[in-house]
DNA sequence: CTAATATTGAACACTATGTATTATAATTTT
DNA sequence: AAAATTATAATACATAGTGTTCAATATTAG
């Protein structure tokens, strides 16, 4: 790819996520993302159909990333697919929000986040899918097992977006335990 | 209140309303609401401030109605606080959304909903706080209060998501179960 | 070096917002 | 019933943002 491109392209996420930090989505205009990374105007169109063109792009960055590797507490990579307990996945997961990757949690945190959580829960999904046995619960509880994916996701994302908002003063083993608590895998 | 104020508020209501079901809140226009209300552009910007502050009131009317009044099976009027079973609780609200009042469920299923679900969760969240002995979960789980409350509320609005997603197939009964068993106060 | 490509900057048509003004109609007040 | 008040209508307007176009310029890759 031309230097050139790489360098637009990254200046332009890096206003928008600086924005982000500042003003909900709805009220960033494409001429201040333009100013703040320094671009011609027509740039930046040539770059994106549009402005929430551009935020697809970015979440579909950020889970690319965050679901595919993940480091473990010996900065050594490991795919996330490899682990092969439900805390130990959850656990990868808020470690990477704890150590705020990309200032993904600004994305999080604002309001203005109807598309990002989207993709939050479809990628839970499918690496809940992809562990059937470990998500599964235990019980025999008549639930339908479409129910039971969207209850376990919704819980996570959920109980992330709580972790956020309340400072994440909790270490990623409390919430875990509280996340595996609420969806009934928990050890106890 | 003067009776062409009344109308006039009520047919931006309505004419807002059907608009929501059929677009996502940033696609609609004032001046598509304008032309469906059959009024004035300066009679919209007379009753509210901005497009924002329309669904805003919308949903303070929409939350009072159903978390102050709900009908039981014998159309006699009940207060919701008067319940004391979550069972009775959760199917008051089902029941509710089934009968779809004020064609609310355009509402809930689309995109751009930010608003509304931070009406409904906080009206939850007070239900809930008020009954604290019925949505207590039972067992030692060492879970703070805060986190239960949550929990509970995120939960209830995920399910009845869910619901409404699945062309509201089953009956208030078995989603009320669904939701029971899931935050673990199921008698089973 | 050269050809291809990315960027710039300015101008443009378009759409939507929110305001202002004047005239008219409906409702209250006296 | 007449007068005073209030709500609405119709139109026009300033402002701001969007997405496009195009010629000129700069950068890159082969």
């Amino acid at each position: 790819m031309d230097r050139r491109q790489k360098k637009t392209r990254e200046s332009i996420f890096k206003a928008f996520i600086d924005l982000l930090s500042k003003k909900h989505f709805n009220q960033i205009t494409v001429s201040e993302i333009v100013e703040r990374a320094d671009i011609g105007r027509a740039t930046f169109y040539d770059h994106f159909e549009t402005k929430d063109f551009l935020l697809k792009e970015l979440c579909e960055e950020l889970f690319c990333h965050i679901f595919d590797t993940t480091i473990d507490g010996n900065s050594n990579h490991k795919h996330i697919f490899e682990c092969n307990a439900p805390s130990s996945v959850v656990l990868h997961l808020l470690e990477h929000f704890q150590r705020n990757d990309n200032n993904i949690l600004e994305l999080l945190t604002c309001e203005n986040n109807a598309i990002f959580l989207r993709y939050f829960k479809e990628n839970l999904k499918i690496l809940i899918q992809k562990k059937p046995d470990i998500f599964q619960n235990k019980k025999e509880n008549g639930l339908p097992y479409e129910f039971w994916i969207e209850f376990v996701s919704s819980t996570f994302v959920e109980t992330v977006k709580w972790w956020i908002n309340n400072k994440m003063k909790e270490s990623p083993e409390t919430i875990s335990n509280y996340f595996l608590t609420v969806i009934q895998l928990s050890d106890k």
